[in-house]
DNA sequence: AAGACTTTGTCTAGATGATAAACTAAGTTT
DNA sequence: AAACTTAGTTTATCATCTAGACAAAGTCTT
């Protein structure tokens, strides 16, 4: 019988404020009558909100604007620089961090590349690239704001990672270290949740309120967004779409059970399908996914069927996907989105005649457009929210 | 561009009572003193609230309760008698039309059965129904307040039915002639979803949040509830579960893709594999879900048999459910829950070792407790909300 | 049985914040 | 230059919540 949020006077405050900021986030160069023509609030209630973002250093006037017959109007904007996010993805096999201001803008990048840490070492690398950002981090009012951390694996409600299969990591709590030692707001979360909000906010998913984002790298994880809100489960879910059923007669799979698509569709099953048919790469190395770009792009025969394969592979769990939610829009991302041009045809054809003919035209299918930084990205996005979110609620 | 929901001391006011009305709907009989003890409101703002619904005959005083060492308070209780709703559930061989009250008491109910009819005959029935059970409703303040229509198919976001394949129904809209005739209002929506509505507030479902309501009948159906909301896809999918590939190299299905969850796990699919089998009815009647519960307590082998793979089946499905959705339950419902002894070990069976070792306990399996009243109590349940929100928002 | 607590419910004054309308500022049009 | 327009601020009013006083109606202690 938890108690239920109540209304009163603040909360209306906090919500129109925050409608005021998001509309000049949204709309920038805007007036104070612009926006109040834009939201139905009153002239002088966006007047005296206002006047307190412009205290708090999270908005700025500038210059006049053009007369439309009367006065000319003074130009608000968002300040993105009254504060600086860093976002972590944590990767298989690499750790990127990224500096960005309010606005998401990137400015600073860590990338550090690795095979097979212990937890141990990667700690190390993780506080490293965090150190390196806070120095390089301009002065600003608020300086950093928050730092955000992705990784591939099942995050629960408390920001602990319960396991990350890929990771070798169980029950590791990150959240308490790095907020003694830092002091700020800290987030952890699954890399497809937050992939899935990087393409919300500043990719490829911007116009669309109900996405699918489906992380296709080393294993399969996805992420939801419902009305424009993302979706977890009850304990963090997520990722585990990847264990969907979809061969009942299939090959085992370590989760237990049989025909899971992450055996059929992911970055795993392209190089050990690749193996087994006799794709080497030409020089020594390890067989990459770079190896099979190169050969795909010479049109190497066996290369292009592979693809194709997997193309339709994944083609069944869009369509699966599409039938469970229903969504605005499907977006293809993490290390697999580098084959777009060779698997895309694939994809497509097992959708046409599959999903239910009122339907066809209306699924949205895009791939990643922010290459490898969706993940961070969406974790910057998060903190400077949550940030925003906490200044509005103060006096 | 849309306009976005400003907020003023009306949604304050709204919010709050709609706070005191849920409390005294769930804790009644309840004083005054115990709802701004609850609510955190204060007392005398829950004293102008509760003086408000009184005077809308949405609640009512009985006498006075125990001292506990002081003045002995007033006891407020729901007036579920203020109003009634009218909830239809078509299915492919029935017609099943519930007149409630407020709390979702069944008052009348109106059974017809059929084969094979025509959309006009069907209409017949309905307007029939739906007069009937009007003519029958004791008389109240507010009359019958809405009527809602759960039907197993596809309803947009405007209430039209897109397609209901089982019915051979096509770009239907049921509720425009609706209001046209009876001018109140009048709630179309797929039968899985009204009937996960129905178990999350009468049923099974009544102490979970985030709940799938998987409704195997005909065909399979799954409505989804996220947050105690019930959860649309963008055009109203949520049927389409059903087309879920669970069999990359099976049989056909008439959507256009191979291997759908529904032609494993549904009743058709029982159906159709028990006259494979050569099970027969003793007598000449089609062969039909209760021969096979006779069938099967007579302990008949090949039945059993039977019904421990449809099990099989379903589980896989769930399963699959589990991994997509990590719901705190599930539930199982429509005709398929008539079977429950005989399917649930073979269910239970393909979840064990299936799903991510965390996790395995904290899945809830439950089977529909409403028998066959799921869907209409869900659709009067969506009728008598809409009816609230629309008359606290009134002065 | 009387006086001292306790609990319930109402009432009043004060605070907060939205709105409408008046007002000031600073432009354009005729 | 006068009339009109648009932008932004100020003021009076209104709605609503809150704290706290108060009245009503009980119990408990001596």
């Amino acid at each position: 019988m938890h108690d239920v949020k109540t209304w009163n006077q603040k909360t209306v405050k906090k919500g129109n404020k925050s409608i005021v900021l998001d509309k000049i986030k949204e709309l920038s160069p805007i007036s104070r009558a612009s926006i109040a023509n834009k939201t139905s609030l009153n002239k002088g209630t966006v007047s005296s909100l206002v006047n307190e973002l412009l205290d708090e250093d999270l908005i700025y006037e500038s210059g006049p604007g053009e007369s439309s017959g009367g006065r000319r109007p003074v130009l608000l904007l968002f300040n993105e620089t009254a504060g600086y996010s860093i976002g972590i993805d944590i990767g298989v096999n690499y750790l990127l961090g990224i500096l960005t201001d309010l606005k998401g803008n990137i400015i600073q990048e860590q990338l550090t590349k690795f095979t097979n840490l212990s937890f141990e070492e990667i700690r190390k690398i993780l506080y490293r690239t965090i150190d390196t950002l806070i120095s390089l981090a301009p002065p600003s009012h608020y300086g950093i704001i928050g730092i955000g951390i992705g990784v591939p694996g099942i995050v629960n409600n408390e920001g602990e990672i319960v396991l990350a299969p890929n990771l070798n990591w169980n029950n590791i709590n990150l959240h308490e270290p790095l907020f003694e030692k830092y002091g700020i707001p800290i987030k952890v979360e699954n890399e497809a949740n937050a992939g899935a909000y990087g393409e919300k906010l500043f990719g490829t998913g911007i116009y669309f309120e109900n996405i699918v984002y489906v992380s296709i790298g080393m294993g399969i994880g996805v992420g939801v967004i419902l009305n424009n809100e993302l979706y977890k489960g009850i304990d963090g879910f997520s990722g585990e779409l990847g264990h969907m059923t979809i061969d009942i007669h299939g090959e085992n799979c370590r989760c237990g059970s049989k025909g899971c698509w992450e055996l059929y569709a992911s970055e795993q099953a392209l190089l050990k399908k690749a193996k087994q048919l006799g794709i080497e790469s030409k020089n020594q190395a390890d067989l990459s996914v770079e190896t099979l770009i190169s050969l795909a792009k010479n049109n190497d025969e066996k290369t292009l069927q592979l693809l194709k394969e997997i193309g339709q592979h994944i083609g069944i769990g869009i369509k699966n996907i599409f039938n469970i939610f229903n969504p605005e829009q499907i977006i293809i991302g993490n290390s697999i989105s580098t084959l777009e041009q060779w698997i895309t045809p694939a994809i497509k054809q097992q959708l046409i005649n599959q999903i239910l003919q009122p339907y066809q035209d209306e699924l949205q299918l895009d791939f990643s457009t922010l290459s490898s930084h969706s993940t961070a990205l969406g974790m910057t996005a998060f903190t400077t929210e949550y940030f925003l979110e906490n200044r509005l609620q103060q006096k």
